[in-house]
DNA sequence: CCAAAAGTGTTCTCGGTACACCCATGT
DNA sequence: ACATGGGTGTACCGAGAACACTTTTGG
């Protein structure tokens, strides 16, 4: 765990950079990570049992998408992963005042300032799918940790950040079955049976196997390598996306 | 045709209004109606040959989705439409100062000065389904008319409005292959043959009339309700939406 | 009684579902 | 050799597609 910076450098951070914001509009990330039958979401530790998504904001030179890849690229050093905007949360019960004046105290700043950061935010959500092992999380400035947690097996979040995790598993379901976009969460390189797995792991249900490899083979987007090798049992093949 | 505000009313309406909106984000609603085999967008026409989508902004007390009714409402005079946020426009491009001076010019502001809706915004857009029958369409304070265009015959429009109305309409193609929102276009009490023609010209393709019925009926939304009354031929029967 | 619209039925195909069968490999 | 995992094949069912048949009405 990494000590987060002070309240008052954090208030002078924040200050600083307003005007090269847009103001009111915020970016949410859900980033969905897959190890061992297992889907992820890469959150971000604010209190000893308080998570919030990685997220952030839109710089007046730079587009909504071009702001989430950045923000992306910042928790988990890895640009151009597969990236979908799903949902606007554009409530008015959006306005988080009270709690993140809650939290900024808890950092030891009085709340007496008002900071832009406390208005009522319009949140652009975005869902990416990326390959865990090519992943560096790094906490950002006000974080104590940056870590995977199992989206079936999630902590307390932030404000409404479960619901936006929620819809954010909803749209990537609806995604998958009509596009085979699951394999970004494995490495180029993958199997079958490691797909399948995937597959099973986002709708949390069994999916009959011969079912499953006909329909992949039916989008007629991936390409059979060579065998795998020094596996026990018969060896699956590799596959890759492309032609 | 209504005679529009002059630039000095209108900068000072701007002027006077900036307070209570979200700055940076604008909210465009592709309003959809129907009449005789024909899908219909409600434009406004800003001069002799170029049309806009109506759109606003979010009033800071009001959410994302309201402001959208409110929009819609303040166009046609009806409230509770079906509505749907089908995508966000967020790009760097989205900063239209020199296109939005010229028609300020137009108007004859000598566009020295900087107004507020001329910066940069994110809009979010939003599709409606109305029956055009209960719709009473009035232009905004800075357009001369206010009507529906044939979707597939569409003038030309300002910005990149032209794009927003495709995206629309892919979207809501999308959405009718597995919801029969389609009756939102019509009265509330419909005939299947009507219902079928409103696919057909939201998907601009034949559609097989038995399979359509078989469809409708398999969502089991539709109520029969009497036959219709005076017309040759054999009587189709009505049936309105719900249980 | 006939043309045309509306309602319903028949057939074919294809993709989802379940399951069976065969292949290959390390223990 | 055999248990286990991997690849492929078969039979059934329901939805989509094309088309045929029947009913009903005004002229």
């Amino acid at each position: 765990m990494k000590k987060p910076m002070n309240a008052k450098e954090l208030v002078q951070l924040f200050k600083k950079s307003e005007h090269l914001f847009l103001p009111n509009i915020s970016v949410d990330s859900v980033i969905f990570g897959y190890e061992q039958g297992q889907l992820q979401v890469l959150l971000l530790q604010v209190d000893e049992n308080t998570w919030m998504l990685p997220g952030g904001y839109v710089y007046k030179t730079e587009s909504v998408d071009e702001a989430a890849h950045r923000n992306i690229y910042e928790r988990i050093a890895l640009k151009n992963t597969f990236l979908k905007q799903y949902a606007v949360f554009g409530g008015v019960d959006r306005d988080f005042k009270l709690k993140l004046k809650n939290m900024f105290q808890q950092f030891g700043h009085d709340g007496s300032e008002e900071l832009w950061i406390q208005q009522r935010f319009v949140s652009i959500g975005y869902y990416a799918l990326v390959d865990k092992a090519k992943t560096y999380p790094k906490p950002n400035l006000f974080a104590k940790a940056c870590a995977w947690h199992n989206v079936y097996e999630l902590p307390k979040l932030l404000l409404d950040h479960k619901k936006i995790i929620l819809k954010a598993l909803a749209s990537f379901r609806t995604d998958l079955e009509h596009n085979p976009i699951g394999y970004h969460l494995l490495s180029t390189k993958f199997t079958m049976p490691e797909l399948h797995q995937v597959f099973e792991s986002v709708h949390d249900k069994q999916m009959d196997r011969s079912r499953f490899q006909k329909k992949m083979f039916g989008y007629a987007v991936f390409e059979r390598l060579e065998r795998k090798e020094g596996v026990a049992h018969r060896r699956p093949y590799y596959y890759r996306h492309g032609k």
